[in-house]
DNA sequence: AACCAGGGTGAGC
DNA sequence: GCTCACCATGGT
């Protein structure tokens, strides 16, 4: 039995898409549907117009809800870019998009596996990691590996997926997590401070700053973790134009404050769209 | 054929 | 503390 939830302007093509998770597929023959899978579960995800419509059981409806963020109002995000005129383009582009509350291991390692690399490659890759360590779901799918079985893979049949030189990060880190007690451990960092939980990932192999707080956002709940990559570099001195590339990610998180994670989300989109082509009648961001 | 991609590490300063 | 070469891989 199909399952309806109500979504407000959720989007759901952005937020599987937009390079925060890399888990989902689009559905061959159908716009706006994708197969995807969140920890142990898999299901087909369709943009039914306000609705989204999920293939599970009424038992994950709650599962789902809380995975694509749909209990939260994100119109104090679009308020704040709203209010900014070089901010404001981005929400044409973006609108829709949610951070999705994803497994932290899984958001680590794949994060590590993004490190000089682009999202359709780290996409690839991890799906090849899952469906060689992972546990196999019904429907063809593969859950994320634990780390317990990460901890135990061979860094050159990691190489042989594509891993390269990250292989021996991911192995590392596996079985970092798995010394401090296992996935249940990483979930104990949601409550610790913000400056110490991101000391405390930059402690694992392959995890920087920018992986640290990718991490801190998509898998821990941190709503203020900014990561900066090469597109925020471009997004934030285009709001900053004065400062250069740190300072101008700086002066952006603060004024972000709570909704720092989400507007970068919403940056990364629009830039990111904007140099692979952009966005029919969306006007680019002045990159300045 | 260089250059780029959701960067991090280690060496040298 | 800071900068910089280097790191695999595939696409443009």
């Amino acid at each position: 039995m199909p399952v309806v939830l109500d979504a407000g302007n959720f989007d759901l093509a952005r937020s599987v898409s937009c390079g925060q998770a890399f888990r989902w597929r689009p559905i061959a023959g159908e716009t706006a549907a994708f197969i995807g899978v969140a920890r142990d579960k898999w299901d087909e995800a369709r943009q039914c117009g306000p609705s989204l419509c999920l293939t599970c059981g009424e038992g994950d409806a709650s599962f789902w809800r809380h995975y694509f963020a749909l209990d939260r109002d994100y119109a104090p995000l679009e308020a704040l870019l709203a209010s900014d005129p070089i901010a404001a383009p981005c929400l044409e582009s973006s609108r829709g998009i949610r951070i999705l509350r994803q497994d932290p291991f899984e958001t680590l390692i794949s994060f590590i596996l993004s490190a000089n690399n682009n999202v359709a490659r780290i996409t690839g890759l991890v799906e090849r990691v899952a469906s060689t360590y992972g546990e196999p779901l019904n429907g063809g799918c593969f859950a994320f590996p634990t780390p317990e079985r990460l901890a135990g893979a061979s860094e050159t049949e990691l190489r042989s997926l594509g891993v390269g030189y990250r292989a021996p990060y991911v192995v590392q880190s596996a079985c970092q997590t798995l010394d401090r007690g296992g996935a249940s451990y990483l979930e104990t960092l949601r409550s610790l401070p913000f400056a110490e939980t991101e000391r405390i990932l930059r402690s694992f192999p392959g995890v920087g700053p920018k992986v640290a707080a990718c991490v801190m956002l998509f898998g821990l709940g941190f709503d203020e973790a900014y990561p900066v990559d090469v597109w925020i570099d471009r997004a934030s001195q285009a709001l900053y134009p004065g400062l250069n590339a740190k300072a101008a990610a700086r002066a952006a998180a603060e004024r972000f404050g709570p909704w720092a994670g989400a507007a970068q989300q919403y940056l990364f989109h629009h830039f990111r769209g904007n140099a692979r082509g952009g966005t029919p009648g969306v006007p680019p961001l002045d990159p300045a």
